[in-house]
DNA sequence: TCTGGGGTCCTAGGACCC
DNA sequence: TCTGGGGTCCTAGGACCC
């Protein structure tokens, strides 16, 4: 058929590269003590379990559960724990961006340890072999081990990647491309573990018969899209073989901006809390600006810990901004006049964060008649201050507001050396012992 | 003692317009 | 008593992702 050869020419084939246990490989990198140990990486404050070496999960450990309530298996199994190290798993990502991209500048870096790579045009006998490629080449010139799912669609991509990191057979590797392959991998795929079914749908799909994702391919176009929606409905035909997730390889601008934490300990002062709003609305002009935009929109909230039994409070405030603006001062100040009408004496604060949103170009804001900001002084002021922290570290200059006492700052008692961006941090190797 | 942070897209419904 | 038709814009909330 004249409409069948037509597909055929213009079919594309993806390829998912996925880090497997991103961070705590990334600690074991460096660290040759861990290797074959299980290793788990904990969010900020040393809250949750967020990554887990195949050891930990072995071990028995789950994703997202309290550091606290497996104290007993951390011990027992003697699971080697870290704090989080963004600044190491960002440089390290970049790392494995940058051998990705000497495949393919078809890349589409979707998040930081995973993306995909448009390889369509190599013979489906090549793929696999063209995949074990790029595979030895990550971990020799990165150290990071990763898995690759091939197939005509990134969802489709995604659950080949999903069976090759489970299954040794792989050896990391598994492309879907014929039809049996396919419905095979599609019935052995339990329904939420398709990407784009989450805890909702999932219980949704189940009290309606449907387990796996070959039964979700087999659902009409109609219902599915009266019960998940325009989106389920392009899962599902990603599913079957019909790419609908377009594949983008520019990084678009944000539409919002949130720098938000949990403070280590409970705060009650109102100085304290100031000084984390101050800081966190610091961080977020500077993301602001890092991608040249100005925001109309800034919100500020606060709440209590809501797994205490102490009183309760969670509120937000927002202001539009008189004129749209990247600028750290004006954000601060706005964002600690939020503050002060949010703040009620008395609850122990658990979290702030500060949120920015209805981004304009920079050069595109429209000015006040009533401004009395010398705007392009100020502008100055912030890019020599971006220009100091880019070279010196962040923090080197900030705002006195931002104050020095950080009694908010983060629990992290685990924290790893940051390897690759910090020179006092860099690795000694002591020849004599080699 | 101890439970993360930062995003995206879509829909329904209300307000408002002619 | 009856009570159009068609549209836009905005917001809150829900779902998802890593």
């Amino acid at each position: 058929m004249h409409g069948d050869i037509y597909i055929k020419q213009m079919e594309k084939v993806f390829a998912l590269v996925d880090c497997n246990s991103f961070y705590a490989s990334c600690e074991k990198v460096f660290n040759p003590k861990l290797e074959s140990k299980a290793v788990v990486v904990l969010s900020n404050n040393d809250g949750c379990i967020i990554a887990r070496s195949e050891e930990a999960k072995t071990a028995g450990i789950k994703m997202g559960e309290p550091a606290f309530k497996i104290r007993d298996i951390i011990e027992k199994k003697n699971v080697q724990v870290f704090s989080a190290n963004f600044a190491l798993y960002g440089d390290m990502s970049q790392r494995v961006m940058n051998v990705l991209s000497k495949f393919t500048t078809d890349l589409e870096i979707y998040s930081i340890d995973e993306a995909f790579l448009d390889i369509s045009g190599l013979k489906e006998s090549e793929l696999l072999l063209y995949g074990q490629q790029i595979r030895n080449t990550v971990l020799q010139w990165t150290g990071i081990p990763v898995t690759i799912g091939i197939a005509h669609t990134k969802t489709l991509a995604k659950v080949a990647n999903h069976i090759a990191k489970k299954s040794g057979k792989c050896q990391g590797v598994l492309s879907l491309m014929d039809e049996k392959s396919i419905e095979k991998a599609l019935e052995s795929t339990p329904v939420d573990d398709v990407w784009g079914v989450g805890r909702q749908y999932n219980t949704f799909l189940r009290s309606n018969g449907i387990y796996n994702a070959l039964a979700l391919t087999k659902a009409s176009d109609s219902w599915i899209k009266k019960h998940m929606h325009i989106v389920g409905l392009r899962t599902v035909e990603e599913l079957r073989g019909q790419p609908c997730i377009s594949f983008d390889m520019t990084v678009a601008d944000k539409q919002a901006i949130c720098t938000s934490r949990s403070f280590g300990t409970p705060m009650m002062d109102y100085a304290d809390i100031e000084e984390a709003v101050s800081t966190f609305a610091s961080r977020c002009a500077e993301k602001l600006r890092h991608q040249n935009s100005c925001a109309g929109v800034l919100t500020v909230f606060v709440m209590t810990n809501r797994f205490s039994k102490d009183p309760k409070y969670v509120n937000g405030k927002t202001v539009q901004l008189p004129v749209a603006t990247n600028n750290t001062a004006e954000i601060i100040s706005h964002s600690s006049a939020l503050l002060k009408l949010l703040f009620k004496k008395g609850y122990k604060y658990k979290k702030a964060g500060v949120i920015l949103t209805e981004f304009i170009p920079e050069g595109e804001v429209q000015q006040s008649l009533w401004d009395n900001l010398n705007r392009d002084k100020q502008n100055q002021l912030m890019s020599t201050v971006d220009k100091i922290s880019s070279t010196m570290g962040r923090d080197v200059v900030k705002f006195a507001i931002q104050g020095t006492r950080r009694r908010w700052k983060l629990r992290q008692e685990k924290l790893s050396p940051c390897y690759t961006t910090k020179w006092q941090d860099l690795l000694n190797i002591d020849m004599d012992r080699v």
